[in-house]
Order: structure tokens, then C-alpha cells, then sequence
DNA sequence: TATATTTGCGTAACTAGTTACGTAAATAGA
DNA sequence: TCTATTTACGTAACTAGTTACGCAAATATA
């Protein structure tokens, strides 16, 4: 198949679809040459009833289907006479499903055809270098700790992350950071006195006091913004505050690359404990302070009529 | 999942299905995380002719899918705006599927999401110790040459094969070596004179002329017949005739190890080549005797009626 | 040149699973 | 003890593919 060779890994589903397609295929003509009576897609129910009697649930369970496919499953098999339905006398909801006598004895003389797809497919093994059936195996397992969607998010933030600039505050930026954070602000709450000081006149209120801005940079146009404020106060040194990133820019980390860089630049010029304060309506922010290893303390005095939940972070 | 684990192998068709599901279900996630309008079974129509315009028949025949399958996805994708779909000028019944400009625009955008599935694929296999995608690689590769259900029927012969035994004649199979010859005879011709000679007086007619018969058995009981009967003939000392293998006893490999046996004893008694005379209906037996190396030859005399074919092996 | 065969492709019906939903029984909570 | 929630499971509708079939265009054959 040209397809695959072209595409390479990103169509492994369709190739996993392709070649379960052809093995089923044939397992229904496997099924013909023993003489068994059984549909191949009934042969996890078969096999789990011969070993004892489950519930519809049950069975789904332990065969991976949904639990209206094994009801549809146990119903045709039913028809044919392979099982018997009962229900439970402890529990009316229960339907506890069981081998016939039929179907007892397929079961007695499937054994043959076992014997030989497993010698088949073990004698298709023995022609490969790769162990397919140990492959899925550790896929299931890597799988099923961690997603391939998850897996392929690492990969975009990764990627994306490579793209962010983290740069010092200057003139040029000065909508940006006005911009970003009253978005927020008004989208959630309503601008404050405090506020129009600081967003208005960066410099006087905030680098001037000793205190710095940066800016996230994402493809050279800004997309976040941060303030390392200068505390008067014998607990804290500075504070983490006027954090904003572009709608737009959401879910490429960038909150975090500028938190970790502002967080930096603190330790640069001796800060040994960051303070903030925030309100807990805006739930991935408070998470992403939590990740930087912030812990709530209580409150304080605070400017902020927002302010709900206040935070430190021991450097 | 507890029952692979019981099943083995055997189960490698409902294993790879679950799998499978499990990463196609992600992929409709991905697509959506990145904003691309496009369902993944979409993707190898979409993939293939991000290359080139195509015809319906050229893309499935490309992407390993039935054509009525990408003619479904073809309209689907059109009616999303995605393709351009155009009669071919030379050839009315073609039609020639392309990517709109919509649809060149997201194969634009698409690539940033290829990358990071390629990387998170890569990711995942770099934590396992078997390699998937080149055990499927493989897997396809020799199915192809060889069907799964080939390989069975080879596991099968084999096991059969071994609860088969050859002996020597003895009178308690002289009703067996009438009846199963006088099955097939009558069936499909009529009983000859020479018949009645050989199957009623095997010792007077076969043994006591310096001939062989051996007898198949399948768990001790008599499945098959073949008999080696001296000629008095200066081209030939013996011919292979009246085998036999009772119906019930088809498809276990018996012909041939009832002839590889009767041609090891003609070797034995310094046979330097075989005779054998035939009927072209019995089209089994035909294709085993050129299997077993027999060449047919110009006819010659025979008391048989139902001969049409005669045959050799230089032994 | 008329006719038979092959090819391209669309439609219909089927398959083996899924999710969504409803009902009844069992269990938990007030 | 009455009510709300959870659980078991059947039915309906959907999904992503398949095979079967039929029509029209192209090609081969007589």
C-alpha cells in the first residue's frame, strides 16, 4: 500500500483498520473449513462461557465490547440454540447467560480449530522480526494509562512552546499590556482605581518602583503580558500580578512560559517569596498557580475588590 | 483485558479491532484540538489527493478501500466544499476528484497537526520494545503472500497428518478395500469386470502376484485404500490403482500419504517407474498424481472403460 | 459495423460495532 | 418509609466500512 508509505505513522489506525479487516475475513472462513457454527464475531462470548456463567455486563466487561453489542451478540447465539438465558432469582434485573448443551459441545470440538490458528499464527510470528501480538499488547498498556490525544497535546505544546518569545516590557508593548488585562477584567469583574494605575502608566507604577514587565511573544506579535510588581511589605518582596494572554493564544502555554520567566527574573533580583492574589472564578489560572507550586494563605489587606483567594510562592 | 490473556493468539482478529477503535475514536479528538474541519475517515481521501487529482477507482485503488467507500467520502467532502469533483473529457464514466481551494487551505493547515501526530506516535513507540508499526508492516506483507487461512489449513493438514497411519493389508480390510473402492466407481462410472477380479479376490489377483495394497487408518480406523499391482508389461513392473478414501475422510491429506507410502514400497521392490491409468472427472486425484510427480503419457491398451488419462513417474 | 465484454461508479442493502435512551429493579438517602 | 439515584439491559438509531447490483461508456470481437 503506496498510502501508508507516503503518509507514514500518522495513519496507523487506518492501518490497523485494514489489516484487522483481512483477518477477520479469513476467520470466518476458518470457521467453515472446522465445520464450527459460529460467527466470528461471536467468539468472545463463547469462549468467556465456557468458562463459567456471566451477566450480560459481565461478559462485556470481560470481552472489552459495549453491553448492547454482547445483548445483540447473546441473542443471535440464543436463536441458534448455543445458550440458555435465565434470569437471576436474587437480583430480577440480571440476565445470567450459559452454554447449552449445543453449545457444549462446539465447544468440546472447536478445541481442534484453536490448536491450529494458534500454531498458525504463532508459525506467522516465527516468519517476522516484530512480535505483532506483543506490540499491541504494550500499546494497550501505554494506551490506556495515557491517550494518543493526550500524547499528541505534549507534542503541541511542545511545539508551540518552541514559537513563544518571552521578551522585557518597552513602549511599543504598552497596548498589548493595557489590552490583554482589561479583557479579562471587565469580562469577569470591572475595572478597578488600581487598575487604570497600573495599565495607564506601567512605568511610573510599576518599572520605575523597581518592579518589571514581560511580554509573550508568539510569532512576534505580543499574546500575553505579566508584572513583577515592587511590595512595601515586611512578609513579601514582590508581587505576581497583571497576567492576561490573548483569547486567541489560548491552550499554548504560554501562561505558564511567562510565569516561570517572571518567577526567574524575581529569583535574579533576590526576591525569596512571590505573593498574589486572585479570585477563584477563574479556575485556569488558579490551576496553573497551583502547577508553579503557589500555596493559598490567608487573607490580607488588599486594593482589589476581586480579590478572593490570595497566594505564595516560597522561592 | 483478562480475556486476551485466556484466549491467546487466537484472539489477535478481536484484539486488533478493539485497538483499533481505541485509536480512532482519538483521532476525531485530535482533529477537533486542532481546529480541522475533517473526519478522520476523511483523512486518506484527503491525504491522497493533497498529491494530484484522482479518479474514484485510482483513490481506493491508492488508499486499500472498496470504490464505493470513497465515492461515499467524495460526496460527503463535496458537500462540505472540500473537493471539486469533474467529468473526465476523454473518458465519460471517470470522474475526477481534486482538492477545492478550501480544501488546498486545510491541507495547508493540516501540517502542523501531521507533525505533532507523527512526533506523539513516535513518542508512544519509543516506550515500547516492540515496534507496531513495523510488526503490521510485516504482518501485511506476509499475509499477502500467504492468507491466514492458507496457514491454518497448513496447521490442520500437518496435525491430521499425524493421526494418520499406513499398514500393510490384512484380510480384516478386505471390506474396506471393496467398499471404498466400489463408493467412488459406482458414483461416478459403473463396475467393470476387472474391478470385481481386484476388490472381491485381493489376494488371488494383487498380493499373490507379487503386488501391494496398503490401508490409511484415522484413529485406528480405516480410512483409505491404494493398491500396487505387478504388470506383466516391458515398460512398466507396476501400476498404482484402486485408491480410495472414504468421503468422510476428505481434505486430512490421506491420498497423498496413502501414494508417498505405496511409491517408497515400489522403490523398495526396485520399481524403476509407475503406471497409472485414470479418468479426468476425478479432477482431485488428477491434480494429486501431477503433484506426486506423474507426467501423462500417449494412451495405450487398457481393460477399463472409464479410462481417459494414463500417466507415469520415473521413480 | 453490430454485438459482447469490460470498466467506472453510483445506489441499495448488509455488517459489526457504537452511543443514546427508556424501563424496571435494586440500593441509598432523607 | 418514601423518594432519588444507580444499575442492568433491551431497543433504536447511527457509523464506517463492506458486497451486490445495475447503468452507461469504452473497448474488444465477430
Amino acid at each position: 500500500m503506496e498510502f501508508f508509505n507516503q503518509t507514514g505513522k500518522m495513519a496507523i489506525g487506518s492501518r490497523l483498520r485494514l489489516i484487522t479487516d483481512k483477518i477477520t475475513t479469513d476467520a470466518a472462513a476458518i470457521y467453515k473449513l472446522y465445520n464450527i457454527n459460529l460467527q466470528p464475531k461471536w467468539f468472545p462470548v463463547f469462549h468467556t462461557l465456557s468458562h463459567g456463567n456471566f451477566t450480560i455486563t459481565e461478559i462485556a466487561q470481560q470481552i472489552g465490547h459495549s453491553h448492547p453489542s454482547v445483548s445483540k451478540i447473546v441473542a443471535e447465539m440464543s436463536k441458534n440454540g448455543l445458550l440458555n438465558e435465565k434470569k437471576d432469582k436474587e437480583d430480577g434485573r440480571k440476565n445470567v447467560v450459559s452454554l447449552s448443551k449445543k453449545g457444549k459441545e462446539l465447544s468440546e470440538n472447536i478445541k481442534e480449530q484453536y490448536l491450529d490458528v494458534t500454531n498458525a499464527v504463532e508459525a506467522i510470528s516465527k516468519n517476522a522480526q516484530n512480535d505483532l501480538w506483543k506490540a499491541i499488547e504494550e500499546w494497550e498498556f501505554l494506551l490506556n494509562r495515557k491517550s494518543l490525544l493526550q500524547y499528541v497535546k505534549e507534542q503541541k505544546k511542545q511545539r508551540e512552546s518552541k514559537k513563544v518569545k518571552i521578551v522585557p516590557y518597552g513602549p511599543i508593548y504598552a497596548d498589548a499590556f493595557r489590552k490583554f488585562n482589561e479583557e479579562w477584567i471587565t469580562f469577569y469583574f470591572k475595572m478597578e482605581e488600581a487598575d487604570y494605575k497600573a495599565l495607564d502608566h506601567p512605568k511610573e507604577y510599576i518599572l520605575d518602583k523597581g518592579g518589571e514587565i514581560l511580554i509573550a511573544l508568539y510569532e512576534e506579535e505580543p499574546v500575553g503580558v505579566c508584572a513583577l510588581i515592587k511590595m512595601d511589605d515586611p512578609d513579601y518582596d514582590y508581587e505576581l500580578a497583571k497576567m492576561a494572554v490573548s483569547p486567541k493564544a489560548q491552550g499554548k502555554n504560554i501562561g505558564w512560559l511567562l510565569a516561570r520567566a517572571i518567577i526567574e527574573k524575581a529569583k535574579s533580583l533576590g526576591s525569596k517569596r512571590l505573593y498574589l492574589e486572585s479570585n477563584t472564578v477563574l479556575k485556569p489560572a488558579i490551576n496553573l498557580y497551583y502547577k508553579l507550586g503557589f500555596m493559598k494563605i490567608a487573607g490580607r489587606a488588599t486594593p482589589y475588590e476581586r480579590s478572593n483567594i490570595q497566594m505564595e510562592l516560597e522561592l
